[in-house]
DNA sequence: TATTGTTATACTCTATAACTATA
DNA sequence: TATAGTTATAGAGTATAACAATA
């Protein structure tokens, strides 16, 4: 039997396409990575850019991060409410917020951080170091500019 | 004045994280690139499976794709809709469907394939070609085990 | 029994516009 | 008047379970 065609045409070759099928199966293997600590994608990159700089003020959070004002609204609430961080309202631009990490974030942080280690070692179990970098750099190539 | 920090912190050098945001760039790039044609990412990567395979039985699409069954159903069917494919029973096996592109279907991907060639261009500006060979390879070596 | 495709539905993330309260 | 954050809402893609028709 004749081997099934795996062509997929003219996207195959298209870096925009590839991107976005590779971070859906991240995605998909992150959601499975994380289950049970009530982390999402999003949620785990606002933890991380809020203990990298704490006291960080939420727009400059969510732009760092490429986040829309509007969207980092219900992220933040949601991050409140489980207690994993603090909002304060900046003392000398009140309409501004201050965001920390409690402890328990920067335990749930470590965590996944742990757990998603896992997953990018298997996930990229058949790259070198060197190629590793390469990626990455790729990546923060085509973000860099925008963040 | 001090550089404002642009750290992130423990997702910043993570591929994972990285591959997410730079889906997402492109893909708002991308919306921008064929607006009214009435083109998303999905719809042209069915259009382009079916192209190169003329009469593709629908779920082996999804699959070469990473669609899921459930979720191909009303891409078809806009496709269909808009004269873009067509979708006979297959003769031998009448539970399945067998899916072509119609000249407009073949136009259209022509046009959109055309912008998107722009778009990458200037996404990926900074890449030489080796890196873009490169680039996609890594790409390729995370989806290609599973699609 | 297993498979192809379908329906229904919920979730995650993104986008825009109009609003408030401060500056 | 501009900015920080908010509300409301829509869109795109993905996930699961239960189902019908056919194999």
């Amino acid at each position: 039997m004749a081997k099934p065609s795996q062509d997929i045409g003219v996207v195959s070759n298209r870096i925009g396409f590839n991107l976005r099928r590779a971070a859906a199966i991240f995605s998909a293997d992150f959601t499975h990575a994380v289950e049970g600590t009530g982390m999402r994608q999003m949620l785990i990159g606002i933890l991380s850019v809020v203990t990298a700089n704490p006291g960080v003020n939420q727009g400059v959070a969510g732009r760092l991060l490429g986040i829309k004002p509007a969207n980092m609204v219900a992220f933040i609430t949601e991050l409140i409410d489980t207690g994993l961080i603090v909002r304060d309202v900046d003392s000398i631009d009140r309409r501004a917020f201050s965001l920390r990490v409690t402890p328990r974030g920067v335990a749930l942080l470590n965590d996944c951080t742990q757990r998603l280690d896992t997953l990018e070692n298997e996930l990229l179990a058949g790259f070198t170091d060197d190629e590793k970098v390469s990626f990455l750099d790729f990546l923060n190539r085509v973000t860099g500019s925008v963040g």
